[in-house]
DNA sequence: TACGGTGCGGTAAGCGCTTACCGGTAAGCG
DNA sequence: CGCTTACCGGTAAGCGCTTACCGCACCGTA
């Protein structure tokens, strides 16, 4: 099929080896440190590699040792964007990949990216085609069916974020349920609302399920009422959030006086069809979100939200599936803890910014 | 070094010949499309390939046929966070990563991205060894010295963004020009503001020259005062932004009617500056920045500031590191059109979004 | 029936590297 | 002074794949 078959100047192992007078086994151990060249074997050899500016071919070297020194990181592109500025939902994505690379660099890996549209078809086949490519994976939320994961676990090491461990898979994933029970407690007990709404996100994510589950198990515990049910169906996005909002008013329903959103993108959804209205937060309904993204300080009113250590978590998932590659360990379900963020949208003063751990789950100090 | 040679029941592609009952020739010519098999040949290499769930090894392939398949992505993670949120600052940088993506997945490649911290000192072995694990490299602004990247060039074809061209290497940018025109037009023809500042970026990058020289020259063209100099110089950080404000404020310098910042970064941190200092935008000092990043609209007042065609930009840089990687070809010199984004933090009225090109160039339609 | 052509598919030669293995040299020892 | 023991460094065997090359079987034609 194609022209480009080996670029024109290729040097390689040979070429230096030449040039410093030794063998290329010589040349490779001293580039890789083994075993114990001679001083000036050393120098000879590191001098030839400078002024030939040689660079051994990954490609080989991972032929050779089994190590391609890759990680392949897969995530699902932005869906539908409805709402203006909707395209920040990928923001959340990239913090998280941007602690893999952390936690990567640390042991020389780089990240090999591949995003999924929506309505891709060939998904599996082309996180497969990655996997090949990979020393092992990271999957973003609902990547991949529990059997899809399965067929590829067998293939190479896989790690989800926010879904939940396989026989063959590890997952890394926050306290929801800690986050929910802080947010519950702070908009019941602190501020004295009876009835809550949830906005759900997309039904195929585990997250949302244990949000959901959380929020009713809470809100009950705490005495409030909580309206839920399919018209609170949104789907992660802001468009979903505003779509519940239009719909339940259009319907005559009387919201709640707080409502919890599944994440931060669709309490910006939900805010946005709410200005609409002419509905005001935090003074008519109060608003909440969840993760934290950078965006959420930004908004009218600033969003109380449960913070996600985002960054954090992408390192732990490399971690763990660094152990997995290199010893075939690795814990099956890491927890990381979560921290409530009050602003205004919950009807807290303005300034009054205020960060607190629900959690004493010490965080391993990744940093 | 490693334990990890080989993992357990590494799947080869004897393993399916055998299955299928032919040689690994013929499994090989199926997987690629090579040559013409037989409908039976190719169903029972089809069929054993789909039972072992065999994928084939990427570094063995690209080894074999001189292809990885993997562009290498570099740029800078965001360097000193003095402001809270400063952390948007890579926005910028995954928006157009995530164009270089999709114009990658349009060729099957994939991006194998590496960051590098601002007191990084190995940065470019750093960037030696990713240009051994792929195909090209994609240079961010201000990676690597001018003989950096020659030395880089004669090894993997380059393809730098926001730079200048060099003797071996490609570039891609915007027409910072146009967008500075548009901008000053604005202010100072529609406006009629007769006094400029302008924040500069990092003093060595590209794009930061330009656009200070263009301000210069238009805003002379037009009539009204530049005001600039030492004082005026930023780096591209909101905390730059700031600080520039702070210290002409605690100098007692008068600051002029509009003030132009290098990019929305630079923008926010002065507006989040004037602000502290009681200063309005727009009423007593209009501002401007230059990027669009997605939270600009979500700024007080919403940015007015030039769209670069982020995505786009990515998605070009990649087109042409292709035609490099396959033909040897490619635009040395690519330049994006901008568009002027008027929103209120120029003065014009609230809910006049106004978005307009500010050139003629045909964008040559990836979408 | 014999012979050239065509079309599949197998054999084997690398791709650039790492490393097990082994031979040569020099140092250590009796 | 001869033999053992280290220590280096070279030779060569793969790693898993693609593909050039070649042989074989079967077809058509004379």
């Amino acid at each position: 099929m194609a022209e480009p078959k080996r670029a024109k100047g290729t040097l390689t192992i040979y070429d230096v080896a030449r040039r410093a007078g030794v063998s290329i086994a010589s040349v490779s151990r001293v580039l890789n440190g083994q075993g114990t060249p001679r001083l000036e074997t050393r120098e000879r050899v590191m001098r030839a590699v400078r002024e030939l500016s040689f660079v051994p071919d990954g490609a080989a070297r991972a032929l050779s040792n089994g190590l391609k020194e890759v990680v392949g990181v897969v995530f699902r592109r932005g869906g539908e964007a409805l709402i203006e500025g909707e395209d920040e939902s990928f923001l959340f994505i990239d913090v998280i990949n941007r602690g893999i690379e952390v936690g990567a660099q640390r042991h020389g890996f780089d990240l090999l990216i591949s995003s999924v549209g929506f309505n891709d078809e060939n998904v599996a086949a082309r996180i497969a085609a990655l996997a090949g490519k990979a020393d092992g994976l990271i999957l973003h939320d609902r990547m991949l069916s529990a059997v899809g994961i399965a067929r590829l676990a067998d293939m190479v090491p896989i790690v989800t974020l926010a879904g939940s461990p396989t026989p063959a898979s590890l997952n890394v994933r926050c306290d929801n349920e800690s986050g929910i029970r802080a947010l519950v407690h702070h908009l019941v007990i602190e501020h004295g609302y009876r009835s809550l709404g949830y906005v759900t996100g997309r039904s195929d994510s585990p997250d949302n399920r244990t949000r959901l589950h959380a929020v009713e198990t809470e809100a009950s515990a705490a005495g409030a009422e909580i309206d839920t049910g399919p018209a609170w169906q949104g789907n992660y996005s802001a468009a979903g959030g505003a779509n519940v909002v239009a719909s339940l008013l259009d319907a005559g329903r009387k919201l709640p006086r707080a409502i919890l959103c599944a994440n931060d993108q669709t309490a910006l959804g939900v805010i946005h069809a709410l200005a609409q209205r002419g509905i005001r937060v935090p003074q008519d309904v109060a608003i909440t979100g969840f993760d934290d993204v950078p965006v959420a300080r930004h908004l009218h009113p600033p969003l109380t939200t449960i913070r996600q250590p985002m960054q954090e978590l992408g390192a732990k998932a490399f971690d763990i599936l660094y152990s997995r590659i290199s010893e075939g360990g690795g814990n099956a379900d890491t927890v990381l803890p979560v921290e409530l963020v009050v602003r205004e949208s919950c009807g807290c003063a303005p300034g009054s910014t205020r960060v607190s751990g629900t959690d004493l789950v010490a965080k391993d100090g990744h940093r």
